[in-house]
DNA sequence: AAAGATTGAAGCTTCAATCTTC
DNA sequence: GAAGATTGAAGCTTCAATCTTT
């Protein structure tokens, strides 16, 4: 479509590389989370912004823009992890829709020591492999990708090229 | 526990900016294929692997060690591919355990249309997004990661320091 | 017994529908 | 009607158990 600037073996094979990468990280950190914590990785992120927030509860609302998942996936989740004793859920006062999820005492234990150990292992999988060259590198190309994916919200201005047809009345209304 | 090079918060900011990259990547790639080829990636991991086979065909096993996924979940995923019409399953004439997945002329057409427009995405969120620099950084970096999760085959090689004690025998056999 | 593969159950994730409160 | 949140169904993933053939 666009011209294209060749994208060779030598490219896929970095392609290759990085997605297996991936692969066996997640699968790394999953497999320590468990075995040391008893946790999974949904379980490691919701309890981690839980013991981050003021009062170690936040709103459902908040989980959902902190975490970055579906609504319906948070809910499902919280569930499932009060049932386990790790938080409770109770209604919010001031907006009688909405509810808090909290940390239980079980769930604080469990949370401090999944940190120390799963940073151990981020540690030691990942800055530990690393040289600072290649952390700086991985920051900016992370950050790259991330702008490549999202058209960022600055994508209306674009489309205003020819704005402001002097003096042209914006919608009769 | 051992002594700690320091990670500190520009460190971890490298991290998290990585692990949002990871989540956007793969979200991105997901919604793509199933926009535009009706797949997922789980459906496309075998459809590229069969395409790739000599016949089009592999065993289930080759399967499995070609991608790298539980035999379960092969299975699991070659049954539901299998009611869609994407793939054939038949029983294996040399070895009457296995079974062979071969692709059908549906999951040919897909995975071709597939691959032009995947690759096409992947081209504009990663390699558009990177210089050749960080690219090749990436590759590197990549496989020290690797390396650092599997204590590596070679293991074995670095407990044997100390080889050769002159005139012995390599195995009496 | 080991290898090749499937099955069933349970937890995870997404989607669409729903319900209540604002 | 929109926002906050839950529910149910369907597909995905893992684990353990199973079954057959070697």
């Amino acid at each position: 479509v666009t011209e294209v600037s060749r994208i060779g073996e030598s490219e896929w094979d970095v392609w290759r590389s990085f997605y297996a990468m991936r692969r066996r990280l997640d699968h790394a950190l999953e497999v320590q989370l468990q075995r040391d914590s008893g946790i999974s990785r949904p379980d490691f992120e919701i309890l981690i912004a839980l013991f981050n927030a003021p009062d170690r509860r936040l709103r459902v609302r908040e989980l959902i823009s902190t975490i970055g998942w579906e609504k319906s996936r948070v809910s499902h989740q919280v569930t499932r992890m009060e049932k386990r004793g790790l938080v409770t859920k109770f209604e919010c006062d001031s907006d009688r829709r909405g509810s808090w999820v909290e940390l239980t005492s079980t769930g604080r234990k469990v949370i401090l020591g999944a940190m120390r150990e799963h940073s151990d292992t981020i540690k030691r999988y990942f800055f530990d492999a690393l040289s600072p060259d290649e952390l700086a590198v991985i920051g900016t190309a992370s950050a790259s990708i991330i702008s490549a994916i999202e058209p960022t919200p600055c994508d209306a201005s674009l489309a205003l090229d020819n704005v402001e047809p002097a003096g042209s009345s914006t919608v009769a209304e």
